[in-house]
DNA sequence: AGTAATGATACCATAAGAGTATCATTTGTC
DNA sequence: GACAAATGATACTCTTATGGTATCATTACT
């Protein structure tokens, strides 16, 4: 049952670290030393927000990642949808086919009230939020 | 993300059924036919919620499955404790080590506080209510 | 040119989810 | 007592997702 995955964990992390740096370039190789994060898998991870404009890279020497957002702008869900797609607590079951049990599925009425609660939890959560509480 | 599993749901649906027919003994042939859940995968639900005294079973001929209890007393929750282990949004990361970062890790108390709304959701929901609403 | 960085990709190992298959045991019925 | 109808116990399989690793290509500063 897990609500955020580890890329989506780690993503966070590289990220309130590139806050409180206040707009600083940053190279993997620090943040693999301040966050110990397995380092191929973070570079994954940062081309990634990179690539969806979370981050700017920059190559070469002296090179590095940079927010490209201030870090009010960037939410926790943004980060989901990124390494998790969208936000489903749980699919109905028979997709394609409608369920042949809707009437025994008074479950899904509930699970979907507490899948709302649960995104509009998530919608206040921006790195900045976070940073914050630090 | 999923916050209950396919054993849970089948589980939930032929508990439902089998409230709605009041305590009658129900084989798994019955169950079948109306739900529509594969078979072995349905005996093997069943005979975890009989080990853990949800059901009880009754063998040989003319034998099935009856409720153990009355539905008011059968809580969602039972069952994701039986089929997916306790209900835990995320674990911390790092479980043995003291987490590293745990200055870097207001996401715990975010996570925390939406876990536990969750959980009191999901504890109001019993076989009762789903039946109710059918 | 050399080096320090990211970009793009392909690969791999483990575990969990969703079942399937089979043999053993119990119990009612003829 | 034999047979059939049920559950009990258990071992196996298939697929996908998670959590990585490894490598080669490209860019850019000095």
């Amino acid at each position: 049952m897990k609500l955020i995955t580890r890329d989506t964990d780690y993503a966070a992390r590289a990220l309130i670290f590139m806050a409180s740096t206040k707009g600083e370039t940053v190279t993997v190789s620090t943040l693999v030393s301040k966050l110990r994060i397995p380092r191929p898998f973070l570079r994954q991870i940062l081309q990634a927000l990179n690539k969806d404009g979370i981050l700017k890279s920059y190559k070469g020497s002296g090179g590095g990642f940079r927010l490209a957002l201030p870090p009010e702008k960037i939410f926790l869900t943004d980060l989901m949808k990124i390494f998790q797609g969208a936000l489903k607590l749980n699919e109905c079951i028979f997709k394609k086919k409608v369920c042949p049990n809707k009437n025994l599925c008074p479950l899904r009425s509930k699970i979907s009230s507490i899948e709302e609660n649960v995104i509009s939890q998530l919608n206040s959560i921006t790195i900045a939020s976070l940073l914050r509480i630090r």
